[in-house]
DNA sequence: AATAGTAATTAGAATAATTCTTGATATCGG
DNA sequence: CCGATATCAAGAATTATTCTAATTACTATT
């Protein structure tokens, strides 16, 4: 059954994305972070996969989300000892977390801002994974 | 008893600091902080302030690390889903894990770097705290 | 299409870090 | 010194996550 009139705005899912055997369970875990890009939890993904997936159990969402982050398809995104986030969101970003509302927003360089640039990196530094993370309020608008 | 000549090179803790009474415990373990920098995790402390409080329990170096976390006398950092850590160094500043020995290195910015300056921030976002990671291996010198 | 081999899924047990609870101690103000 | 409050110790409890073992699904091959 191909997905092409179903009740939410759907994205099809490719049956392989970077070596990665997209089985059903991966797809629909994968579908849930395209759709609702608000970083959801582990227990998050699982809570909403169930209305597809009655039988999944929060060991596969698990098993799904690190497969997905292995292979760079999503991102896992900590803070403080809160429960891992998960991103589709692959390019460079930081996230602001809203302390009053718990909300994560995504937030970007401005154009041609390089972050190594302006550290003062130990010698022979390579540099594989940056992550940013800012705390604050934001003004009642 | 005063130490002024001890086994160690000691420093003194005075009585208060920012409001926090300084009992034997929190000395001990602030004092821990200050003479290692290496971003030790609450276990690590633990089994180094066990030579000097024989008796001192996990729990309170955890009660211990908190209220100096709470009083802004020290930092906690987390890295990934590991331990969390604790560092003495209060300036901005981010921090690099080196992936091959684990080691952190404290990273600052270049003189005159303001990193908000350089991010597109949610419209109303004020700051409060800012954690940079940076994840890599150091080339072998 | 049956079969063998591998990979994925499930359910629940296990683990690890941290927090909580309770009772005992220490400290401070009067 | 005495009562009030804060801190500490020990171990139980909690929470997120990982592991284990058994089942199921998929793939490639006959």
């Amino acid at each position: 059954m191909v997905n092409s009139a179903d009740e939410t705005a759907d994205f099809d899912v490719p049956d392989e994305i970077s070596g990665l055997r997209m089985t059903r369970q991966r797809s629909e875990v994968y579908r849930i972070l395209q759709q609702e890009r608000n970083h959801p939890t582990a227990n998050d993904v699982f809570m909403r996969v169930k209305d597809r997936l009655p039988n999944i159990s929060l060991a596969t969402v698990y098993n799904c989300l690190e497969a997905l982050v292995e292979h760079g398809i999503i991102r896992q995104v900590n803070f403080e000892r809160e429960s891992s986030r998960y991103c589709p969101n692959l390019g460079e970003h930081g996230h602001f977390h809203d302390a009053a509302t718990g909300v994560i927003h995504d937030v970007h360089f401005k154009p041609g801002i390089n972050l190594t640039d302006l550290l003062d990196l130990p010698p022979g530094a390579m540099i594989e994974d940056i992550e940013i993370t800012l705390r604050g309020k934001l003004a009642a608008s």
